[in-house]
DNA sequence: GATGGGCTTCCTACCGGAAGGTAGGTATGG
DNA sequence: CCATACCTACCTTCCGGTAGGAAGCCCATC
């Protein structure tokens, strides 16, 4: 939670953008130092190694995320706006190419190959969108506006698989525009209209 | 479609495991050489180069499939049955950690990163897995034996979605069984049971 | 039926470059 | 004075890839 002096902001932004078009293993200290303007040397005052500079992104990733979250939900009660706020959310990243995919996912994806410290916090991150759903999903369910099938618990981790796979539709197609039309259905069930 | 030496295949064998963890920039010929028990120059005897493997490697994966869900569609007629099948076919890969994760699934996450060639490849992977599934819901929808509730190619897709999502999840908890708890509220609401 | 191409397969040895990381120095600013 | 921030120069290791040769095998020719 420590304030990072500004080069080292430039760093972890210019990675999470690496990060997000190849992965732990598709950028290196050059790369970084390439945008951010700065010798690869001095990358490592910053960041020692670079399990230190992804685990800290990740770290970030997830507070942001919950900063985010947390004040989408002071401004929005119902249930099923936010989940569509959140889908969208993720829609206008992808169509404007500013976050074309979570840094979670893709780092996922390669789990089994990654430094255990960084391993940990993806973990950690679908632990918290995971919960964070589920919550939504809860209230919702309480408050009879979504429309479930399964558990709040099984409900929730149904919707991050979908974000998710249609995230990677999205990026294969190379068709930005799939990611809403997959997700529509699925906000269209759990709004309970259309269902006969 | 030419038919290769056992080298050959013992190659794209271990290559193909190697991609399954850690992606198109996660394995080295080095790596390849190890397993196979040959010199990592060897291997450019059979590809001379880490692209013609890879391209080589996904345009077998795909053929693979295709044969394998014509084999499906041949034994099994139930549109939902056959869903049902994909899918634990699916989650028993993951299970018994035979095929962990979809190759293709895997590189469409780097695909910004990875060579045109390969990419390429995996684009038309996920259009003939999306293809194929459009032609079952098509079926499912025509037999009334599939609960609908967008085009056949959103639901082809939002399919698709769920179980790379489900992939993802399964991977990132480090808990094979998430899979099918992801998968089963799909296919009960496809199936139309359950539904008030 | 030996002989010798020619092909396949694999080898050793090597290349240039990029990877992550280190050592040690120099400005700058409180 | 000393910590911060950045530098040049360099290290080792690994990367994908190349050159050139040795072994085995098929097979046509003398």
């Amino acid at each position: 939670m420590s304030t990072l002096s500004k080069t080292s902001d430039e760093i972890l932004a210019s990675a999470r953008v690496l990060i997000m078009s190849s992965g732990y293993n598709g950028f290196s200290y050059a790369d970084i130092a390439e945008v951010v303007g700065i010798r690869k040397a001095s990358i490592h005052h910053h960041f020692p190694s670079k399990v230190d500079l992804v685990r800290t992104l990740v770290a970030r990733y997830r507070e942001d995320a919950q900063e985010g979250l947390s004040s989408l939900e002071r401004n929005v009660q119902d249930p099923l706006e936010i989940l569509q706020l959140y889908a969208g959310h993720w829609a206008k990243c992808i169509e404007d190419a500013s976050r074309p995919f979570c840094v979670c996912a893709l780092l996922a994806s390669e789990l089994p190959s990654l430094p255990p410290e960084v391993a940990a916090e993806v973990t950690a991150f679908f632990r918290f969108i995971s919960s964070w759903l589920t919550s939504v999903m809860e209230r919702g369910a309480k408050a009879g506006t979504l429309n479930l099938t399964s558990t709040r618990e099984i409900e929730a981790e149904a919707f991050m698989a979908s974000v998710h796979g249609a995230m990677l539709s999205a990026r294969a197609y190379g068709r930005p525009d799939v990611f809403a039309a997959v997700l529509a259905p699925t906000l269209h069930r759990l709004s309970g209209t259309g269902i006969q």
